[in-house]
DNA sequence: TTGATTATGGATAGGTCGGTACAAAACTTG
DNA sequence: CAAGTTTTGTACCGACCTATCCATAATCAA
């Protein structure tokens, strides 16, 4: 019916999620997500309706595919509630030092951490999309927490809920920390410890 | 010998460093730091070099400040090792849940937290402040730490160092869930589990 | 081939950015 | 008071910002 596009739009998704991640949201400009998709400002701004929506579906993008991929070691039946935290933080920790960086496996930093920081005091809709998938999380988590507190691997003496919401946020302290330069030693120190407050 | 300023040089540092924690480096311009600060353009880059400059000496402004605070509850010899911990992490509850937003005892989020996040990739200088102020604080954290480890009331399973890591993990972590929307009752939480992991 | 439709590249608009120039104002010292 | 020095307010600079406009290219249906 028409000419048609010459580019991916997913893969232009995934250079532009790059880029916000790299420099944040402010940082980056218009001109710099030319650069990064190889796309012309009128394709971009034909795909996508701003700059701001084009930020919300990378973020929509990364956010489920990193949420994905964890959950689904989180769900492995095969394993049991320990194993599965234990995938998870190393999912995290490879995913900081690593050298690939593709959704699920970031570079140093994370996107849902930098935009938590730098946007969602002033972004409602980022601010509900983190919010959605940090729910998500969650939920999944105090399940497995509570699988293992039924079969004694797990403590007792918290709530799966605190302790699904302290797994959370030791991975993003483990985030912030990997941005602050700790290496891959250091990082799996830090799960080490965060594991031993879920089985004391 | 000359015309006097009109105003308070750390009153306007306060002002910036508040707007800069508030916004962000890079979302701060030059324009809300006079309507902060109540200067003129004139004044600022008469005192201030720069608006970088500018951030430079509120974040030094911040951190040691803050981070002083933090150490005084470390030292305080009257109380146990694992006191000295929980009242810090108390702290720090209190200061991501405080209605008063003093130096040392801050709003949600910290400029500490977010100045790793937005720029520490692409900041030498503001990298190097913050390594120095995250040494500072572990040094004192491991004391503290292998203190309680020879009385016994922290364990003795893991390193002082690594155990002063993860303390300042966790504080980074209570921090990045403060902004994603935890109230008190979450981070108190939080700050027990951690203590959890080092009592076990 | 033709007409309709969409994609693309380049130019550009209107505004804001960080930073500066300059003259008037305000103070200290002699 | 006068000379000297610094601060302050205003106007302004070029660069860059997001976003749009428009002419041209490319494609599909008929």
């Amino acid at each position: 019916m028409a000419r048609p596009r010459t580019f991916d739009e997913d893969s232009a998704l995934d250079a532009a999620m790059r880029t916000f991640w790299e420099k944040g949201y402010e940082a980056t400009s218009t001109q710099d997500l030319c650069d990064a998709t190889g796309l012309g400002r009128s394709s971009i701004y034909n795909t996508f309706k701003s700059k701001h929506d084009l930020f919300e579906r990378a973020l929509a993008r990364y956010v489920d595919s990193m949420t994905t991929a964890q959950l689904a070691v989180l769900e492995d039946a095969r394993r049991s509630p320990v194993d599965r935290l234990r995938a998870l933080f190393a999912m995290v920790v490879d995913g900081e030092t690593g050298a690939e960086r593709r959704p699920g496996g970031r570079g140093p930093g994370c996107l849902t951490v930098n935009t938590t920081v730098e946007l969602v005091a002033r972004d409602p809709r980022a601010a509900e999309m983190l919010d959605r998938d940090t729910r998500r999380r969650l939920t999944v988590l105090r399940a497995v927490i509570g699988e293992g507190q039924r079969d004694g691997s797990i403590t007792s003496r918290r709530e799966a809920g605190a302790l699904a919401r302290f797994v959370n946020a030791a991975i993003a302290g483990m985030r912030v920390s990997s941005q602050g330069g700790a290496d891959r030693a250091a990082l799996e120190s830090l799960a080490d410890i965060a594991m031993d407050a879920l089985t004391a």
